[in-house]
DNA sequence: AGCACGCCGACT
DNA sequence: GTCGGCGTGCTC
């Protein structure tokens, strides 16, 4: 080779190095990857792309290892402390599908939780999009009017009436689907005519969320005083937390319903957060019934993944105006975001039991804060930690004290059981009750917190007992199914007529649940109608109002359930509420237990008498003089929270106290419990106890194996939440590097669950 | 998380 | 001789 040619050849290599690094220092995509690693990971852009084309918000597929992913890109930057970087394979979005300050939120979140960028984007997408779909798969046509028709009075085109319509109402309600026009009998020509005048454009966009049936246009009802107080209390355009403590049927939703519609007339987008079960096609219809002029997304877990990602879509891209969602609706994003209202702020399906362990109610008071927008959390029974910051100060606090129109209280009165010859469960005085209810053809509910027909089943003869294999609980009899069922990890096996181990056919299945109180009550109340509602007759939302339909329909009838029943449900003709066992929460090892059985017990009386008619609660209790429930009863859930929270401020707990736990769970218990002890002695040499900060364990879980793992946590508790979270981010990078591949951990922060 | 590589036991 | 168990390492 001649040197010449040598020459040549290292300055193209030069050349190319130099090529090379200018594209490194110009472009590089930094991303989101779904995977559990607590970093973003760098990529060049896709073969034909520059830095232009790559906007923050954008879906890529990128090589990850051997497989490919859907990354979001999370930032552009100029340098990469990795030499090699592969480039992105393919860019999905031409638009971003996250706008910046939704992007802002995440990573906040991600900081907050200790969770991992990518798994928080993987939780904010819909499964479609979370699975490379791509954004504009629904695009329809949408007419928008152009500068010049923006600028036009309503009043103009007064010669040509179909046109003006059209104007006018893409004046007052932005641009409009070409679906939405034509049910609207706005044909094309009509639209033509605009286009031609310069006035109006066709561009695409998302499609619509589907419109919801059966709405029909319900004007709003007057307000009370309280309620228009609470409104007023109201100022938009700014950051406010408030909490709306108002008892069961005041008349909340209506606050609710009133503050969406002012976000609406100023052209901004209401979301509406609900517990899991709340969003029933009855509140969607309510909603809609009330905005016939504006679009809803509903995101619920009834939607298929398309119509899911359409909804999801159609809020993303500012087209819709109202979201009302579960959960994981705090993580769309929400361009025109106006107002965040909470329903039921105490529920606890608003915190995610697994992997990324957030609490939406939480996270909307932060990203109000963001958005620089109202947030209203609303409850008749008040979380504690909602109930703390109203009391300090931090939440405006708003009540509503008065059941709308003539429905008073019910009356409530403790059964004791001691002593007392009971019948399945059920005392005299209470089976009397419900008997002389039924009779005057009024309605009945039964609260039983169980499922299943017992929830133990025992041999006489030897003591076997049916207990879990991989979990540390019984098994519970389902004599339907004819099978034992675990209610923790779904173990099942056949129902057994005689005793596995000595073969005696005394078995005995103790306690009551669901299915046997309402073969005994179907028994004794046989002119009646019994209508079971729990998990196992109730698959669905549509399944639960196929259910209820007798009940709506106002008969006499015996209602019998779970928590199931405590929700929501508008049922004129109970006059009679039985809580069969009170007593759940007044013992248990987890400290938030007696608030839960105090909200359980507040939600489920707020059943009785909701129409024009008298409505009594019973509740059995063995402890019918436990001063909780003597305090409960007697001076209601807000008094009863209030005592709650100053032994909880003895008790140094949250909400006075931030807490997380440590949680590991693995097969080899003692793992488990070595690893939260190392973890222990690592975070103790960072910090030491302190008044500002306090560790409690390992401990092993209230359930202590699950699906054939032992379960342990460390609960750390601070007094201010910084601190926390800076222990925790250490404690994440030096789990990460210290953890036994079959060991199990996560960091629980905020933790509403000790099990 | 997934997917590779790598090193020891029972099988066509 | 190999098929396959799960321990370990890595992903820009």
């Amino acid at each position: 080779m001649a040197p010449q040619e040598v020459f040549h050849a290292a300055g193209g290599q030069e050349q190319q190095e130099r090529a090379a690094r200018e594209v490194r220092q110009r472009a590089i995509l930094r991303v989101a990857v779904p995977v559990p690693l607590r970093r973003l990971f760098d990529y060049l852009p896709p073969a034909g792309m520059t830095s232009e084309d790559c906007r923050p918000g954008q879906r890529f597929w990128v090589p990850f290892g051997k497989r490919s992913l859907v990354a979001v890109l999370v930032d552009v930057v100029d340098d990469s402390p990795f030499d090699e970087l592969k480039p992105a394979l393919e860019r999905i979005d031409s638009h971003p599908v996250f706008d910046q300050r939704s992007r802002q939120f995440l990573q906040w979140a991600a900081d907050y939780y200790q969770a991992p960028a990518g798994e928080l984007y993987a939780a904010a997408l819909p499964v479609a999009l979370r699975k490379g779909k791509p954004a504009d798969y629904w695009a329809e046509q949408w007419l928008e009017l152009t500068t010049e028709g923006k600028g036009l009075p309503e009043t103009a085109l007064a010669r040509a009436k179909k046109q003006q319509a059209l104007l006018q109402l893409l004046l007052s309600c932005g641009r409009q689907s070409r679906t939405a026009l034509n049910a609207r009998g706005l044909n094309s020509t009509v639209c033509k005519a605009l286009i031609e005048r310069g006035l109006a454009r066709w561009v695409s966009g998302p499609t619509a969320p589907p419109p919801i049936e059966n709405a029909e246009p319900k004007p709003a009802p007057d307000l009370n005083d309280e309620q228009q107080q609470a409104i007023d209390a109201i100022r938009f355009g700014s950051f406010s937390a408030s909490l709306l403590e108002g008892t069961t049927g005041s008349g909340k939703t209506e606050v609710y319903l009133r503050l969406m519609e002012r976000a609406l007339r100023e052209g901004k987008q209401a979301l509406l957060l609900v517990p899991e079960i709340g969003l029933t096609p009855q509140t969607l219809r309510r909603i809609a019934a009330r905005f016939p002029d504006f679009r809803i997304a509903a995101l619920h877990s009834g939607l298929a993944d398309g119509e899911r990602a359409r909804a999801w879509l159609s809020a993303a891209s500012g087209v819709a105006d109202i979201v009302i969602g579960t959960r994981s609706a705090i993580f769309t994003p929400l361009p025109r975001l106006g107002v965040i209202l909470v329903d039921e702020e105490h529920d606890g399906s608003f915190k995610q039991q697994d992997g990324v362990r957030y609490s939406a109610r939480d996270l909307s008071v932060v990203l109000a804060k963001r958005a620089g927008v109202p947030v209203m959390l609303g409850s008749a029974t008040p979380s504690l930690e909602s109930l703390h910051n109203a009391l300090s100060g931090r939440y405006q606090h708003l009540h509503l004290r008065h059941r709308a129109g003539n429905a008073r209280p019910p009356q409530i009165s403790l059964v004791p059981t001691l002593h007392q010859q009971l019948q399945e469960g059920f005392a005299p005085q209470v089976l009397r009750h419900i008997g002389e209810t039924l009779g005057r053809g009024e309605q009945v509910l039964v609260f039983i917190n169980r499922r299943g027909y017992a929830p133990a089943l025992t041999c006489d003869d030897c003591g076997w007992l049916a207990d879990c294999p991989h979990c540390s609980s019984k098994l519970t009899l389902h004599r339907r199914q004819r099978h034992l069922r675990c209610h923790h990890c779904d173990y099942r096996m056949r129902e057994v007529h005689s005793c596995p181990q000595c073969h005696s056919r005394n078995l005995n299945a103790l306690g009551a649940g669901t299915e046997r109180s309402e073969d005994f009550l179907a028994h004794t109340f046989n002119q009646f109608p019994v209508i079971r509602v729990d998990r196992d007759t109730t698959s669905s939302k549509q399944a639960l109002d196929r259910l209820l339909e007798p009940a709506r329909n106002g008969e006499p009838c015996l209602l019998l359930g779970t928590q199931m029943l405590a929700k929501g449900h508008h049922l004129p003709r109970v006059t009679l509420v039985v809580i069969q066992d009170a007593d759940g929460g007044l013992f248990s090892a987890d400290f938030r237990a007696p608030e839960r059985m105090g909200q359980l017990l507040e939600q489920v009386a707020g059943r009785a008498g909701r129409g024009d008619l008298a409505g009594h609660v019973l509740l059995q209790s063995r402890y019918p003089e436990h001063p909780m429930l003597q305090l409960l009863l007697n001076k209601g859930y807000g008094a009863f929270a209030r005592q709650l929270l100053e032994e909880r401020a003895l008790t140094q707990l949250p909400p006075i106290r931030a807490m997380a736990l440590v949680r590991a769970e693995c097969e080899e218990a003692r793992w488990a419990e070595e690893f939260l002890t190392n973890a222990r002695h690592y975070l103790e040499a960072l910090a030491p106890p302190s008044p500002q900060l306090q560790y409690l364990g390992p401990v092993p879980a209230l359930l202590e194996r699950k699906s054939g793992r032992f379960r342990f946590y460390l609960q750390i508790t601070a007094e201010k939440r910084g601190l926390l979270q800076q222990m925790l981010a250490r404690f994440c990078a030096w789990a990460e590097g210290n953890k036994n591949r079959r060991l199990r951990w996560a960091v629980d922060m905020d933790a509403q669950e000790l099990s």
